[in-house]
This record gives structure tokens, sequence and C-alpha cells, in this order.
DNA sequence: CATGAATGAGGATTCATTCAT
DNA sequence: TATGAATGAATCCTCATTCAT
């Protein structure tokens, strides 16, 4: 019966985030209130403490889900393909889609206040974890032959930022529709770009 | 007589705008407050509001201040490019160095609250200034056979997301330093990407 | 079986009064929370209220059970000297004791909310009872011709205020060393004050 | 100008001071809000943060105010007796009247919350010169063969712990009314037993 | 123009107490 | 009886903005 309010309680707790994550679709963490969570997610104000220490560390609590499930996405979708053209395509169009249903994502990461806590910490994990997936692509294409010769670390750092860059970027700047031409000619470029003669 | 006062209130409006620019290295502009401004700016809180309508304004002008230097910059040093590989080149480059000098361009980016606003208007100007510029190196590869069809839009609106999109990401996640291999890859990556033929 | 029941719920009454007992070294009785009680008695906060109405309450019994254990240690301690002026120096030093054992008694007895409510009427009565045990030792010593002559409510009341505020404000602003040689001055001085002829 | 502008802050300090005195008569400083302050003293409540960084600051300067003016008094009525016995019985007379005038007093001594602070440095040093001024009180008096002999520092911790101990306690229990017997039977019993031979 | 002062409208957080199980 | 959960009502403090001089 101990579990039984132990799983209760952790409902509770995702009504919570998941309240903060409809907000963070209409504004910055930082102008929204913990009024305005209360009203969302159906809690007194002060039955959120209960739950979350701060407004900080619910923050912290929200943006590592949002990690959790891109990494989840990224091994479910990517690893699984073999050929790494289709892998690196793959993971760019998850990007973009992960995008669209977290669109707050890169607003947030931007003004993540990186204060110390130890929950921070995991965060860091998370962020490894993610490009050691990407890096386990890149590494097969390169044995293979079929990607450039290039540092492994590096080559992996330039695909994640421009991918996930230009994912940003385009979706808040320009548009989220994932039909969007300009997609398709990105990701023609940077397939072209790190591949070994032509395509 | 009337120029110099004017000219003497553009100065004083510049010192704000400069001291604001500051604490935008240190943090948000939301949890910024105009005491802080007005510490920093050497004048008096309320003096503050005889150059600037509100805290808003305020942003929007230190906002539309770094396009325009980021515009000028841009002419400066790309158009001047009669080779459009190495305009390409240049351009990203640019983007680069200066994110050095404003780190916290992306992020204020990321939060601007694009309420209606007249000033609003100006600041969509030059990002269609910036455009212009972008499309016109674009079209000079195009029409010189180097750079791959595709539509000119199109093509505009993807070399800014990626130029734009990866340097943000990479300074505020991975690195800030103009020598990391990352950029060079990167770049080299978008120029085959979009260059016909072998390089 | 009924008794067994009674007597354990006040071995937890007690248990709570002792927790609260331990925080009121640490803080105000005002700045203790419910919380802060109900983590030292190992109950859950909610119980605590099946034991005591309110904060309240629980400050008074607190407090009518430090007054209880006073006078029942005046009444083994003092009442058994026959030598008036023996009793008169236990009782002092009592009192000296008693704060090593409470030291916050003063502090509460300062902040008390002498607001109307029941229980404060039993409080006064243990007042009332230990002021004639000291009246008694008193006029023992008037009566053995020991003592000054004097109205032996206002010698009493005298006594009980030299006595207690002394040691409340040696042992809160000095120290509270039993082997302060402040304690035995201040002991001879009185003696000598209230006895007659020469000592 | 800068000078008038200066005083006329102080100004409001102290007006806000005097607000909080006025309410410590009331209720404990815990339970004082800065609403209350703010009622009592007409201005709004955030304007009170414009004088006191916080409602603890605030507190320190009411209690150090008290104690200042405590010293002054002390000097002013006592060190010129140029009977000791006299100064004594002065002395103790004036924390009586003090009391009156500031009956929360000891209520607030007795919950100060002695955290650091620049501040209570200050205090601990007004306390220093009030005990300096006792002491030359005594010493004549020794010197003089009027009192008896005693450690002088022993003897003024036993006069003043005595004193303002015995004041503070009959205040609060008991009664506050100058005219009352036991506080002249108090002075006579300290001044009998501090004094050599027959008085 | 410049600025010291004042403040209304919040905002995060706390806490005694109640309720449902 | 015991307690996890919920919450209304504060409470301290902040801040953008206005006003009077």
């Amino acid at each position: 019966m101990r579990a039984r309010l132990e799983r209760e309680r952790e409902t509770r707790r995702e009504s919570i985030i998941e309240a903060t994550e409809q907000l963070l679709n209409e504004k910055t963490f930082e102008s929204i209130t913990m009024d305005d969570i209360a009203m969302r997610s159906d809690f007194a104000k002060a039955s959120i403490y209960q739950y979350f220490k701060n407004k900080e560390e619910l923050l912290i609590k929200v943006f590592s889900r949002i990690l959790e499930i891109k990494c989840r996405l990224i091994k479910e979708k990517c690893l699984s393909q073999a050929d790494p053209v289709q892998a690196i395509r793959n993971y760019i169009r998850l990007e973009f889609e992960f995008i669209r249903r977290y669109p707050w994502g890169p607003r947030v990461a931007a003004t993540f206040p990186f204060i110390d806590y130890q929950e921070v910490n995991y965060l860091f994990a998370l962020y490894e974890q993610k490009k050691k997936l990407i890096a386990a692509i890149i590494q097969r294409g390169q044995t293979g032959g079929i990607f450039v010769k290039a540092d492994l670390d590096v080559f992996t750092n330039m695909i994640i930022s421009a991918g996930v860059g230009f994912v940003n970027y385009f979706s808040t700047h320009m548009s989220s529709d994932l039909q969007s031409p300009e997609i398709e000619m990105f990701i023609s470029t940077i397939i072209k770009g790190i591949t070994k003669g032509e395509q």
C-alpha cells in the first residue's frame, strides 16, 4: 500500500510538471507564477510545495524530463537504423519533431539558470548520454567508409550543434512546419557535406 | 544648439543601452531590474524613464541596436567578397565573432516578448534587410554556377538558420572559442553541401 | 483497560511536550513550527492535534508543566529546611538550578500570550501556590525574629522578584554557571539585607 | 541642501522606529507584521524597505536606540550624584522609570535573535558602556569605605543583574507602579546588603 | 532635466489547521 | 486512532513606475 501512495504521489508530480509545460508554451519560466501553475494544475498554490521544494527545482524537473524523452526517442528511432545516412537523416527529423512537441525547449534551455544544484549533474549526464548515441551512429558511418574522416568527438559535436541549432533557430524564427522545404534542403546539405565522394 | 542638446541626449541613451548590454552578460533581461540598470549607468532610476518609455522599450532598443550592428558588419565584410564561397565562409565566421561580442544575443532573442509594439516593425525590417544581404550572396553563387540550384528564398532561409543556429548552439552549449575545430568542420560541410560537383 | 489506554495517551502527550521543550532550547515558541514538533516527536503533524487543540494549548501545557515541577522542587527542598535563612538561600539556588534545566523558561514567560483561556487560570493557581510556599518560609523567619519586619505580602513579592529576576537576567546575559561568584554575592547581599541586626 | 535631505530621511526613519516601539507594547516583534508597521507609521509597506533593509535590521535599530537612551539617562542622573548610596538608589529607580517608558524592553531582549550582524557589535559596545558607568559608582563607594569589599567586576555584575532582573520581573509579573512598596523594600535590602556595618 | 521618495500590485514561500481515508 | 494530503491566509520582500521638487 506504501507503493500505491508513492505511485499516486508521482502522478500528482507529473500533473504539475505537465501544467508547467503547457504554460511554457505561452511564456517564459521567469514570468510564469506559482499562481499560474496552481491554477493550471488544479492544485492550491501551497500544495505545489509538497511536491517541489521551490520554483527552481520544478524547472529542473521539467527540463530533465524533456531530455529523458529525447534520449529515449533517439534510441528508439535512430540506433535501430542500419544505414548511417538514414540514421542521421532520422536524427535531424527527430529533433524537429521533438521541437514541435516542446517548442519551449530552446527558450528554456537558453535561460536555464545553471546554479549549483545536485540535480544539475543529472542533466549533464543526460546530455552526455545523448552525445554517445550520436557518436555511435557516426562511428558506424566512418567505419563503413561512408562518412568523411574526422575526429569523432569533433564530428559529433558538429552534427549535434548543426542539427539542434538549425532546428531551434528555424522553428523559432521561421516556421515550425515539418514540411518546410528548408528542412529537407538542410538535411541534404549536411548529408552531402559529410559523406565521401559523390552522393 | 538644439542639435547639441539632441546629441547629448543620444549619448545618454547610449550609456543606458550599454549598461543594459553589460548586465545582459550576467543575467536574463527579466531578472535585470531598473535599479540594476540605474546603478550601472550612473543615472537615477527615475531618469531612465526620460529616455525610454519603459523597460520593454529599452529591450527593443537594445535588441535593434545589435541587429543594426550585425547588418553593418555583414555589408562591410561579406558583400565586398567577390568569391561567393569565401563570402559564405566569411558570413558564418562573422556570426561567430558577433556572438563572442554579444553572447547574450541568442538568449535575448529566445525570450523576446513579441508583443504588439510599433517598434517591433522596425526589428522585422532589420531582419529582412539581413536576409536580403545573404540572398544577394547566394544568388551571385548560383548565377556563377557554383552553388546548387534551389529556390532562392528557401536556400537563404536554410543558410541563415543553419549558420545562426549552429553558432548559437555551439557557443552556448559547447565552446565560444573561435579556434574550435568544429567550426571549420561545420563551414566545410555546409560549403561542400551547397556547391556543385567536387570541391 | 480504559485505564491503560488513558495512560498511553498521557505518555504520548508527554513525548510531544518533551519534543517542544527540546525545541525551545533552540528557538522561540513562535518560530517553532508544528512540522518541527512533529519531526522531533516522531508523530505525523496531524496527530499532534489529537493531543492538543492547537499550538497555543500546547504552549500552555508546556509552561504549566514547568511550573508544576518548580513547585514540587520548592516543596521538597526548601520547606523541609528549618532554618529560614538557609531556606531562602536554598530557594534562590534552586531557582538557579531550575533555569539550568529549562533555560528557555524566562524567554517563554516573557512572550507568553496572556489571552483568555480556561487553562490560563490553572497557571495563575500555580503561581499563587508557589508564592504561598515562599510566604510560609518568610513568615517563619519573621516569627522567629530573624527577618526584618515588613508586610508579608510585600516581603514575599520582593523576594520572588529579586530572586527570579536576578537569576533570569544573570543566566541570560552573563553566565549560567552555578559556581559564578556573583550568585553567592547576590544571595549574601539579600540575606544580609533582610535579616535583623548583624550577620 | 544635501544636509536637509539627510535630516529629513533621518526623521522618517525615526517615525518608523517609533511606530514599531508603539506596536511592541502590544505584541511580540515576531508577531508584528510589516503591514502593522506600515499602517502605524503611515507609510506604504514598500516604503519601509527604503529605510531598513529588512525586519531584522529594524529590530536591531529599535533595540540599540533604547540602549542608547538608557546609557544617556544613567550618565545624566547617576554619575552626577556624589553619594554612592544615593547613586545606586537612583540607578535602580531609573531602571524602573525606564521600563515604564519601554515596557517591551525585557520581552524584546529575551527574544532577541543574536545572529551575526555588523550592528550587533554596536549593541555589545553599548552594554559595556553601561557596565562601566555602574562600576565607576561602585568603585567610588568602595574607595570611600562605604560599600563592602568585593571584586569590582563581580560586584558590578551582581548589582546590574539584581537591579535589572528585579525590575524586569516585578514590572512584568506584578506591577509597574513606581509607588509599589516592593520597590522601596528591594532597594533598601540591596543597599543594606552592600554597605558596611550598620545603616 | 534630474532625482529622491513613494507605492500598488504582485510574487515566492510558509504554516497552522482541517479533511478524508 | 493515525496520517498523508490539501489549503486559505498570511508574511516578507521586490520592482516597475509615478510624482513632487
